[in-house]
DNA sequence: CCTGTGACATAAG
DNA sequence: CCTTATGCCACAG
């Protein structure tokens, strides 16, 4: 039972781990994918990213690639929309890279 | 079942 | 860090 059938088991995962990312902190795809045990499925992270247009709870401009690297910015509606966002949770974002990567690094594995 | 896809990760040059 | 190539895996049709 339930009002509405439960969709794919993996894309809700990646929203959930998405919305537990705090304030101000980053991931990778990698990260989430290992967290979800399916390490080899970092694509599928971006992917289910994709597929959040109508998931507003979902801080996909929080999810960037292992470099820090705004990869994903281009599926935002603006051109910088994606580092508007994190510049305004306190995130040095120069040329569509994290600064202090380490140092705003968020790791779903380390909190839980 | 097969094919295409994709916002990654890793290796090699 | 760049490009190119390969792997990898879940999902849509």
């Amino acid at each position: 039972m339930g009002v509405k059938k439960e969709e794919a088991n993996f894309f809700e995962k990646v929203y959930n781990v998405a919305r537990l990312i705090p304030f101000g902190r980053v991931t990778s795809y990698g990260a989430i994918a290992k967290y979800l045990g399916a390490a080899r499925s970092a694509r599928m992270v971006g992917w289910a990213m994709n597929a959040c247009g109508g998931r507003e709870d979902v801080p996909a401009h929080r999810v960037v690639n292992r470099k820090g690297i705004l990869t994903g910015k281009h599926h935002f509606q603006g051109t910088n929309l994606m580092q508007q966002l994190l510049e305004s949770e306190g995130i040095e974002v120069v040329d569509n890279q994290i600064q202090n990567l380490d140092d705003i690094f968020w790791d779903p594995m380390k909190e839980c």
